[in-house]
DNA sequence: TGTACATCAGTGAACGCGCGTTCACTGATGTAC
DNA sequence: TGTACATCAGTGAACGCGCGTTCACTGATGTAC
């Protein structure tokens, strides 16, 4: 990594600190250069204007966000050859690696800029939605390995249900904001993995 | 409703629309006062500041989701004794109303200060933070009188479930606004409703 | 190996605009006698 | 019923501060010959 993109990963990381904390338009230049120990104008070397800093971010969060949940289910993968106990592993996995976030999951930009849309620019909404669209894929696909092999025991579209991941985590993460409570996220994760559980698995009796 | 109260409310609509759509501090009082058609030294008038409207707009919104609730489960309880078959009629009915609202669930405002509350003084996050604990009582004698007659497949925490009912809805409507797809917050209770379907539900076979 | 030039990764000062807030004032309505 | 005063619900002009953005410049590193 040269200088540049040192500076430059280093802008990103104290912007996305403070946009989750405040806001994106509650979060000043001014600050972010104050953290990232450059002058202002070393920012706009950096980046156009405000809005290529929320394309930057959005973009980057769905690169990390990708290649976390690449690693999780394929661990989850490794570890059960069933599509099912593999889903219900990973979404443990996913539980734990939130509950051992220090003070609970940072919060996801995607929501930020979800509930701050009429800021950005058509480019930014873009990419906001690609990003969704694609948990919507990934999930979908696991949940379609289940469905050819496990019957359902109740009749829910898999698209609906795949969306229901990214809901979950999503409303997890405000709840525990709201509260106060970081283990929260967690929890609601879990009682996501118990529907699955009951929605899939044959039952014993 | 005299002169007085009929602005107030006024600005508080107009208010609550753009702070839904942009979020609070990209919400500028010279944008509130030209919609809700008086001054700014008006808007001074009613609120001592900035804050006092965040404050307004979260106690306001606490009281009539409130109500629409206890209307929702009121009716819900009318067409059922059961409390089970209660509470899914009154998911369906969220769901239909969320389906309902034109252009979608306009969003929630606890939400919007949950991903905000650095911007706000101490006063506006425990506003947030009763809203968010009341809904966890409701939903929680709601699954209490359920689980008092029904025994559950899975074991989990009632206040986590009661909790899941917020998430759910929090999360859908994020998902709703990333995607641009305003039906998917109702098919997300929908499936919350698969799920207390099965986790209480007596199976026929 | 030295020199000339180009690119990279910024700096420092200045800009104008919009924002939240204040303050002195005002017309309409309500109340006491 | 009329008058005096108080309160309500605002108006209009001005303020200073912080913000995003621009622009001319600069030292360090890379490249060609």
């Amino acid at each position: 990594m040269s200088r540049g993109e040192e500076t430059r990963a280093r802008i990103l990381d104290v912007a996305q600190d403070s946009v989750l904390a405040k806001g994106f338009d509650a979060t000043s230049i001014e600050e972010i250069v104050a953290n990232a120990e450059i002058t202002k104008s070393g920012f706009f070397y950096h980046f156009r204007d405000k809005n290529a800093l929320a394309r930057a971010l959005i973009d980057r969060h769905i690169e990390v966000e990708k290649e976390l949940f690449d690693d999780l289910l394929g661990r989850a993968r490794e570890l059960s050859d069933d599509p099912l106990q593999g889903a219900l592993i990973g979404l443990k996995l996913l539980a734990e690696l939130i509950e051992d976030m220090p003070g609970g999951h940072p919060g996801c930009i995607v929501a930020t800029a979800a509930y701050q849309d009429r800021l950005f620019d058509q480019d930014v909404r873009d990419a906001n939605r690609r990003a969704v669209l694609g948990w919507r894929a990934r999930f979908r696909r696991m949940f379609e390995e289940i469905a050819q092999v496990y019957p359902m025991r109740d009749d829910v579209e898999l698209e609906h249900l795949a969306d229901f991941v990214s809901s979950v985590v999503e409303g997890g993460i405000v709840m525990a904001r709201a509260v106060g409570d970081p283990l929260i996220t967690s929890q609601q994760v879990m009682l996501l993995r118990s529907y699955i559980k009951l929605l899939f698995e044959p039952r014993i009796q």
